[in-house]
DNA sequence: TATTGTTATACTCTATAACTATA
DNA sequence: TATAGTTATAGAGTATAACAATA
């Protein structure tokens, strides 16, 4: 998103201001890339960090688990995990109970850059989030985790 | 996201559960799919249903006004407009004020089908949404409105 | 017969740079 | 000198199908 500079636009006020969809679409397309940005010093994207964050927290799980959890196809895991391992952050091991599952563990290593990068992504969304007191923003978490997770 | 059925995984209480970036990612990404799915009947996506909807409003939007508001790159709009204008449903207006510049503006078949699309989109929403109650989703968008538009 | 991980492929989306005509 | 629209292109991201190993 290069060349666009400031215009104030008459649109503020139009059909789709109400429209939830498209708020949603806004404001993500906002936090995405401050999120970009912020995980860069760290060679990561959103995409990569949310495999490792879910990784380093020790919970083990497949790489279809992580292809369901962050809406992926699994195909797409396959790269992602393909290029964790190749740094050294992450290792895949045979399931004992499923020998065609891999389950993905991080290295030391990944789990102390998980660590650093987590605290960047922090930063980032508080500067990013900052028109919005704590209070409001976890009431909108909590409303968004019901929309995300309808199944709940 | 074709090939991934339900399995029950252990990341529901994960670190990422508490990330307004990634629920807003995840809640965007099912909000997407339903509402591509429910505008395909009309032969279009978000993305040109968007265009659609703030040209047939009414406020004659530059193609740059639509491309700063969209959150798009100029060059995406020219594809979105040809699109829509081989359809008929859009016209390009020379700006008086400003000849480099072009209005665009809906034909009475482009206000036509906004009108429907609006329906089916708003019918989607609301079923893909189902799971707030209108305040809470009220409350939902007012706070989304202050995160997509951090300058108003 | 179905599922996990994998590979391959095509398609959409996004980002970037350069050109033109105007300002 | 800068801006609106356009074109072209390359890179991400996404969707789909097929295969081997295993269940």
């Amino acid at each position: 998103m290069p060349s666009v500079p400031a215009a104030a636009s008459g649109l503020r006020a139009s059909v789709l201001t109400d429209d939830l969809s498209f708020l949603l679409a806004r404001a993500n397309a906002l936090s995405l890339v401050a999120g970009n940005a912020a995980l860069s010093a760290h060679g990561l994207k959103v995409r990569s960090y949310s495999v490792l964050a879910l990784v380093a927290s020790g919970s083990r799980p497949s790489q279809r688990e992580l292809a369901e959890f962050l809406r992926l196809d699994p195909s797409q895991v396959v790269s992602l995990v393909d290029d964790l391992q190749s740094r050294g952050l992450v290792e895949r091991r045979a399931d004992p109970r499923d020998r065609r599952a891999n389950v993905v563990v991080a290295t030391a290593a990944g789990r102390a850059l998980a660590e650093r990068a987590r605290e960047s992504a922090r930063e980032a969304e508080a500067r990013a989030h900052a028109q919005l007191t704590a209070a409001e923003r976890e009431s909108l978490a909590a409303l968004l985790r019901r929309m995300a997770f309808p199944d709940d």
